[in-house]
DNA sequence: CATGAATGAGTCTTCATTCAT
DNA sequence: GATGAATGAAGACTCATTCAT
């Protein structure tokens, strides 16, 4: 049996998709509140129902793309045991995620660069802190990669600079893909990339 | 001697450049005519006296970037002659950029991207496609690759991928460096990023 | 025993006076409907079982603001007998009311002015017409000192206009008051004002 | 010659006196801004090019009644003399200013107050606090009867006490005639005014 | 030529009113 | 009968663009 306030969620999910593919498909600045609206097939002033603000109807989409991801890479990484299994992990849960996502909200990515960079939404700055994000990424993949060295399986390299390239390279493979997903097999480029990384850091 | 036809272009040079720090800045939707046109000196009626709209200025803007960009690396390849050499001598103009641009202006790549990403803008389109921007870098990498592996350094990979591989690296490590700069040393990521790409490809 | 419909009196006399009160205070362009009903403890949708406008909502509200002025003034009015009483009755009256009432529910005289000078109001000049409301007033006042004038207690004065000028002294009393009551003493003013009034009419 | 500067100044002037009468009529919160500029004959963009905002606006129109009526009110006491003759150039000053500045316009009157008592907009209070005109106000009139005192035409009242009175009466009298016009002499109801209470503070 | 004053289309946001439950 | 979710008309404000000087 669903309550009300189960359908006031429900609606207010409902309407996040519709801002999270608006704000993809035309950018978080060209992007409407009319728009998100029709596109939610809802009136616009019943936007202000769910939410006080433009600023909070995209942080709520932005950390809902967040979410999504998250959720996608904690199923992926939950089976790898060995550090090379971790590190494939997290480049193949990128891969997931762009496939489970889909290309149209995949774009979302590049606003949330662009509001990391520019940090001008405080809003936005409040439910999401991208340099934080990045920080705490940067310090699982240097973890996994210290475990190898450790274990010895690989080269006793500088753990934090190479989880800067191995996480550089997933994010650089992400725009390639945004920019022109015709002229490139995402899964067979993080294969070899993966392939590469290893070979450049395992002891032979 | 200076003629008028100089004048105008020197003012339409400076406007140009106040356009790319304001957007860099600002970010391509934060930044109004009025604003660049106080900051580069002259009315903001007169802005329309150079370009014939908004757009055109973004597309002068970026043109111009790009423009320096090429420059730059344009001296460093000129030097390469080996394979090897003219990979690092891509890696390494990208370095250079970043310290010679600064920090400022190299934050207009992100808006560079989301253009690219959306092709919303037939104006910017039209003066840089970034498809094809793209697409001309794989080539010439593809060609790099492809003559270390007929020249027998380098292992018979799959040139295009590698190559796409080699340039996603080159961009995740600028999206870094946007994102947080203060926290990764470019230059010393950049060194030990080539040297895991070559160990990737280079025969033993 | 209480029936549905004392009930139904009951909810839209209390909502009544959460508009009041609303209304004194933050002016009645400032209220919304919304507020009012949570002030008053009920939902928003409810009022429309009451009213079937905001201005309906108004007029009742100043229709029971003037009711309660109206209730005190009689018992004032009730026990005075000679003219100078009666006169005294009436300004110690608007002391009282504004004793009785308070600051927080005096400031709505200020909307009633305001609507009776504008007079934009179709739905309130129905329920309330404040010239009439001042016509009346200044006949009963000139009635008193005409009485006054008869029993030879009061010079022959034009018993209109002085009757308009002992009512403009409590107006402006009561303005003085909302604008800055700590820095007067409305009963010493009005004493000392009528004082001054019946030493000016009267027969020495 | 006309300047550019005193173009603009011109325009500005225009403006806040469609804005004056605008708000006489409608209201402080009836008026938008499309209406003052239709209604200054110029675009509502324009309105910001003089302006930053709407409370701006109300601010400059206030600040511009207030300084006309202090105008009229200056030339009317510079000739008077003795404390009577002071009293009364005070009384008679608003019946000019009513007269001058005409009913539509005085209307303002009736906003002032109201912004005075509900202090709810700090850009009003800034350029205009009533309370401290008010008391400065009650300031000049108390010095005024305190000479008369001293000079022995006055009796010895409580000069504050009596200067409120004095300034109720004239406010009052306003109200009356801002609520009904017609129904009252201003002129004749204030010479009589003044004859009242100079019976009643002067000494026999 | 250069300018900035003028403009109105476009955007966010509020709120009285309606209506399905 | 009571409710609050839904709505769109209305209003403040921004800004690219035009144009008279």
């Amino acid at each position: 049996m669903s309550t009300k306030r189960d359908d006031k969620d429900e609606r207010k999910k409902e309407f996040i998709f519709a801002a999270m593919l608006e704000v993809a498909q035309k950018g978080l600045n060209n992007v409407t509140i009319d728009h998100i609206a029709v596109s939610a097939g809802i009136g616009k002033g019943t936007v202000y129902e769910y939410f006080s603000s433009k600023e909070e109807i995209f942080g709520a989409a932005m950390a809902e793309f967040m979410g999504q991801i998250e959720a996608i890479q904690a199923r992926k990484l939950f089976r790898a045991t060995t550090p090379p299994e971790k590190l494939k992990a997290i480049l193949d849960s990128w891969v997931e995620v762009s496939e489970t996502l889909g290309y149209e909200f995949m774009k979302l990515t590049i606003d949330i660069w662009a509001e990391g960079i520019r940090q001008g939404n405080p809003e936005l700055s409040e439910v999401m802190n991208i340099k934080q994000v990045y920080y705490e990424y940067r310090e699982i993949v240097s973890a996994i990669i210290n475990d190898g060295i450790n274990g010895g399986i690989f080269n006793a390299v500088d753990t934090k600079t190479v989880a800067g390239i191995f996480l550089a390279t997933v994010d650089g493979l992400l725009i390639q893909w945004l920019i022109d997903r015709e002229s490139m097999d995402i899964r067979k480029t993080a294969d070899m990339l993966f392939q590469t990384v290893m070979q450049g850091i395992s002891i032979k």
